[in-house]
DNA sequence: CAAAATAACTAACAAGCGTTAGTTTAGATT
DNA sequence: AATCTAAACTAACGCTTGTTAGTTATTTTG
């Protein structure tokens, strides 16, 4: 059983890279140089740049998708999970927050799990709708169209990892309560 | 006076391109195939790759600033202001879908714009924030942390180049008030 | 201790990159 | 009819790209 922690560095070195020029700028001689080795030594450990980007985008992905899965067979209202999806998005981005650049910005550089990375994308919307539609039914949540609510809170799900390294100051559990508050009970007074 | 409308239909064309893929992903001949012409001749109408990015991002960027500008300036509460500032963002990334995956994606391959482009934005942000505090004040905003506030509606009004182009059975208005409606409000009945 | 695996290296490749130079074509202006 | 101009073209440049081949030094294993 191979413990491949090389190949970890390099693929967090590549986040890392991603995150602040995208997939496309970043060539395997810069990500040599980050490593302190030579373009040629990176394929001692990875099989093509292609790899590396799978590596980051599908395991995290898949991340998202098993928290759904959660989220989904938890026992408690729409809001609560609303509340569970938001703590989802706080815990996987605190923990990976360079591959959540890679995530949002360069999926459409996948090759060969384009189509699978789409298809985990789509349930997991599904799933989010799915849940609003229930709270909607429920009178827990205002009538509004389930879109604009989904869209409205996945964009700043989203957009967390730009965000979250700006502010470590603010304790996680802080920003997991605010930002709750936030966008479940909206800013007006 | 020129007209310059081969210059302008090249850089529409960019943008689109950009969107798909981003900046450094599209090469001067999938731009100049995308135009029905060969690279080369692209040249006779834009002087580099790095002037047609400029143009889309720091026409925007300007217009976002003197759009804030008359907001500051308008003569109603900081809930008003808000409310125009997502029109706003409604109203130019309505208007140029493709160019606003430029300005939020590839800001960063700005060369010698990089600073300007980065004092419009800080400066962008300092006016949001300033209404979000004056509103808290005021009473009219719940006094959360005025940062959260901003970085949640900025991020969903940044990702509406994401969202309007799939959605253009939704109409204008109808999103505009739904949207308001979410991010200032909330969603809890 | 020999053998094998690990992880670095140098050198080079074929393809693709942004861009330039010089030329041709067609329509508008004198 | 002659001239000018706009906008396309072909050909090529020097450089960078991802990647491969083959080699060497170090560490781990039998």
């Amino acid at each position: 059983m191979k413990s491949e922690t090389r190949k970890d560095e390099i693929i967090i070195t590549a986040a890392k890279l991603f995150k602040e020029k995208g997939f496309s700028a970043v060539t395997m001689r810069d990500l040599a140089t980050a490593m302190g080795i030579k373009a040629a030594s990176l394929y001692n450990h990875i099989n093509s740049k292609q790899e590396i980007l799978k590596e980051i985008i599908i395991s995290l992905a898949e991340k998202f998708t098993s928290g759904m899965e959660v989220v989904k067979n938890s026992d408690v209202n729409a809001i609560g999970k609303l509340e569970q999806i938001v703590a989802l998005h706080v815990q996987i981005t605190t923990q990976n927050t360079y591959g959540m650049a890679s995530l949002n910005n360069d999926w459409m550089h996948l090759e060969d799990q384009l189509d699978y990375y789409l298809e985990l994308r789509k349930n997991y919307e599904q799933d989010f709708i799915k849940i609003i539609q229930d709270g909607i039914r429920s009178n827990e949540i205002i009538p509004s169209n389930p879109e604009v609510i989904m869209f409205s809170i996945l964009s700043t799900l989203r957009s967390l990892y730009l965000w979250i390294p700006k502010k470590e100051d603010l304790n996680k559990d802080e920003l997991l309560k605010s930002l709750s508050q936030v966008l479940i009970n909206g800013i007006n007074k």
